[in-house]
DNA sequence: CAGTGGTCTAGACCACCGC
DNA sequence: CGGTGGTCTAGACCACTGA
């Protein structure tokens, strides 16, 4: 391995085993070559071979079984994208869009820089919204992304997801907090609610499959009154 | 480390991490003790003590920063009520009801005592259903509680966040992990979509205002097919 | 520059699986 | 039983941070 390649080599082998699996080289419910064979046949470790399957685990692609092998996970086609994943947050059957308030490009702040691993130096880029479901304003979101992660901000339309997806910077995972605060003035207005009702928090860190963190966002939600059982 | 603990030193010492930074020995944006000075004070290897800090890494109360060190990222925690906060993973106008698979008290596996602080005589309750909306299953979800919360498990009907309000024991913040992954024949089965299709997979902690952990759940959802932006 | 995290190695022992 | 994954070690080099 390792020629004309900077990457670490663990993400190599594993770029190869999907390579080969994509490529049908294994079937689903086939057990890979054992960690011992795939770090001979790569010619590096045993740590280094299972650490590039971890990433393969992580996708969903292999499933690990100890003392049997690992085995290709039954499915069709590696797409594990996180397509339509804040839509988690909208009514079905709504149609979603959005008003910009902002989309510029900044030093990030130390919280910024805490979570997506950034320097002060560093400048990303913050996309601010409104986000409505049927012309109702649900959320006010700000997404925060390295610079480098989105080098032109101006080629972003209405979906963040879609120009993530054209370059290949999709998260593949992503880590999300909820918390429940009290709408502020500003806050109030925006979304249409009355002032100290309760509106959600949603922070949440969206991961490359390198794990390298590549999105900050977070947002104001209106809270979704529940009619019945609050259903825990 | 390692007296009358069979687990794996790694998770001993995440856990023991985790207890110090509930505790208040380490404070938010503070940075941990070196990884090499963390082998030495636990007694391990530097890998072990790196793979402890993935674990921390991966629930996001720590962020790895090259260079420099590891950070605390812990949020600091709200007030108000976290109520009908699951809703939000069901459509409105819906009516919400669940199917019962299991019902169980059992020990504490090794993921569960490091989400939740338990030690590995701990018991936990363990609730499995099947969530639906309109009679269409949504979701299988398993709730994962420490026992002295939930001495009386049969006491839970439909749902357990009317229980625990009505013990004073509800969550007031989460952490909430959400990945995709691909349905596998029994999954799909129950979630009434085709093997392979892309679902869901969310894993939540729910805490206490102290800080406790007190519910750890893990759901396969349907996800929600967004007609048309994916709007991220 | 010294100190940090990121990667990697070679070798070891254990727990589990299936024959 | 042999082969598998799961864990662990001691030591090494690199890339990056921050004073």
């Amino acid at each position: 391995m390792n020629m004309n390649d900077s990457s670490p080599m663990y993400l190599q082998v594993a770029r190869r085993l999907m390579d080969d699996m994509q490529a049908g080289h294994y079937r689903p419910d086939q057990a890979l070559p054992s960690e011992r064979a795939l770090s001979e046949q790569f010619g590096v470790s045993r740590v280094t071979a299972r650490k590039a399957i971890d990433q393969l685990v992580e996708q969903g692609l292999v499933v690990r079984k100890h003392g049997s092998g690992n085995y290709i996970s039954q499915r069709e086609l590696p797409l594990p994208s996180l397509s339509g994943f804040s839509a988690q947050m909208q009514q079905r059957g709504h149609a979603p869009s959005s008003t910009w308030l902002k989309r510029e490009i900044v030093l990030a702040n130390a919280e910024e820089q805490l979570s997506l691993g950034l320097t002060p130096d560093d400048r990303v880029v913050r996309l601010e919204r409104l986000r409505l479901a049927d012309g109702e304003v649900m959320a006010h979101e700000v997404a925060v992304l390295p610079l480098d992660i989105v080098p032109d901000p101006g080629a972003i339309k209405d979906s963040l997801y879609q120009y993530l997806s054209e370059h290949d910077r999709l998260p593949v995972r992503a880590l999300q907090q909820i918390r429940a605060a009290n709408a502020t003035e500003v806050l109030a207005e925006e979304l249409g609610v009355e002032v100290g009702d309760a509106v959600l928090f949603v922070t949440r860190v969206g991961y490359l499959a390198s794990g390298r963190a590549v999105e900050l966002t977070y947002a104001y939600c209106r809270s979704l009154n529940v009619a019945q059982t609050p259903s825990y």
